[in-house]
DNA sequence: GCCAACGTTGGC
DNA sequence: GCCAACGTTGGC
């Protein structure tokens, strides 16, 4: 199983919308990167996410799903642009922020701060762990 | 609201 | 295929 951030500007979509949407999910639209989209080519069924307020907040505030392989972004008629589907898990108890993760050294390759533009982005395992257990989640779920 | 970083576009 | 111009993202 991989591990992915997904960024999102609360006034567009927020967390709470996401967890609103319930365990179906929704498509994750609006990616027009060719990165982004590779990243979410590469995703799998159970992959999990973390889900990031960017603009506003700049903190992790919760744990999501892939629910849904890649498919046609609906919101466009380019087929060039695809996404996949996400479904809120659980909340971060404590939300990380940007400040937290530019502080950790154990954090500075993340590509939340290598990549600062990259809306989806690819997290690896020791970044997961550590995230998680800055969020106040331990064991981290698996 | 500003501006730096960076991805994309288009002329050559 | 290069690179300058331009547009967008996102932190501050």
């Amino acid at each position: 199983m991989a591990f992915w951030l997904f960024k999102s500007e609360p006034d567009a979509w927020s967390w709470d919308k996401q967890k609103a949407a319930g365990t179906k999910g929704t498509e994750w639209t609006g990616v027009r990167n060719y990165l982004a989209r590779n990243n979410m080519r590469a995703m799998q069924i159970g992959d999990k996410g973390f889900f990031y307020h960017s603009n506003e907040g700049l903190e992790v505030v919760g744990i999501v799903e892939v629910c849904a392989l890649v498919h046609h972004d609906s919101t466009t008629d380019d087929p060039r642009w695809e996404c996949v589907d996400i479904r809120a898990v659980q909340d971060v108890p404590i939300p990380v922020t940007l400040k937290d993760v530019k502080a950790n050294p154990r954090l500075e390759k993340m590509a939340l701060v290598t990549s600062m533009r990259l809306s989806v982005q690819p997290v690896t395992p020791e970044e997961w762990k550590e995230v998680c257990r800055m969020g106040g989640l331990d064991p981290a779920p698996e």
